[in-house]
DNA sequence: CTAAACTTTCAATACTTTCTGAAAGTTTAT
DNA sequence: ATAAACTTTCAGAAAGTATTGAAAGTTTAG
């Protein structure tokens, strides 16, 4: 297969994954086209390559950026800017992981923590109860899956590793 | 608070997750509606309770019995279909992870998969090499991935926990 | 200083997804 | 058989998101 077609074929593939998980395809296009660069590219070869506009291709690369995903480099004697993604996946996984729960996670559980507190009036005894039973059961288990991603996002990449490997034993 | 006030406070924190997540506001809406009722409810009821269309509410409970959230139930002498929602929230953390894998996460380990296998041609060293290792990265990654969450989906609630928490520690 | 090179912004537009509601379809009771 | 009760469908409308491109802004070299 030529070169050419197997890197759109992963930034295609690569595209859908991200928007069906809220991320926009175009952010993940880029990404992805950053992944699979040798070389830092500019605007302009992003632009080129993925066929899109100079203001949407400005606009996810600041998103980009925002995410900590890539970073600017510059060429002597270029004025223009070129992009590198990172290329550890670990890092990179671990990046995402604590933006989405900076930006997700974290309000819904701060929702939950409040509602378990408060003290609820107004509804008959078995409603209030099973909304109680629900948001505790909740807000637990909210709270562990943030727990392990908290651990998670701390982690040295071979360690965890390691240590999932010996989960999945 | 009152009930009824905390409920929608619960309701819409839950769309607004699931709408980050790609998965349709009203489908977590219902979803979250039925969690915390303490009886099933009609078709009608939620329309009522969430202002919205029949067509709207039927389309969204399909999708959640594809799922397997929330099931059917028949009063005796009534002719309504009423849902209710599993309330065991373990159970439904891993129906969704597994038709989330499924959808989402297989589709790109397929393509990984067969542009790890295939030979790339027409470009120079450098790039393919590039390509191929970021390939051979993220296949790797994804896998392990797909790999834990197939443990989970498998896996009883409290052991998968615990487990996890004491690798963690 | 100023012109060229480059980057950023944002209002208008295009595109995608979701929602509505009326009509069609189905089931049940008599 | 048929009419009421209920569910499903789907074309069009509305809402939500992403993209464009031209203008404004910024930086640098000379």
């Amino acid at each position: 297969m030529d070169l050419e077609e197997a890197k759109k074929k992963f930034i295609h593939s690569w595209g859908t994954l991200g928007s069906q998980w809220g991320i926009n395809r175009t952010m993940s296009q880029i990404h992805a086209l950053l992944l699979v660069s040798a070389q830092p590219l500019s605007t302009e070869g992003i632009m080129q390559d993925l066929n899109i506009s100079r203001g949407n291709a400005n606009m996810n690369l600041r998103a980009l950026m925002d995410w900590g995903l890539i970073s600017k480099e510059h060429k002597p004697g270029d004025r223009k800017e070129y992009f590198a993604a990172g290329k550890d996946i670990w890092e990179t996984a671990r990046k995402i992981t604590a933006e989405r729960r900076k930006r997700e996670i974290e309000p819904v559980l701060q929702v939950l923590d409040q509602l378990k507190k408060e003290s609820i009036t107004g509804g008959n005894k078995e409603d209030i109860m099973a909304f109680q039973a629900t948001i505790q059961g909740l807000d637990d288990f909210t709270g562990k899956a943030n727990d392990i991603v908290g651990k998670f996002i701390k982690s040295d990449s071979n360690w965890f590793y390691k240590t999932l490997m010996k989960l999945l034993h």
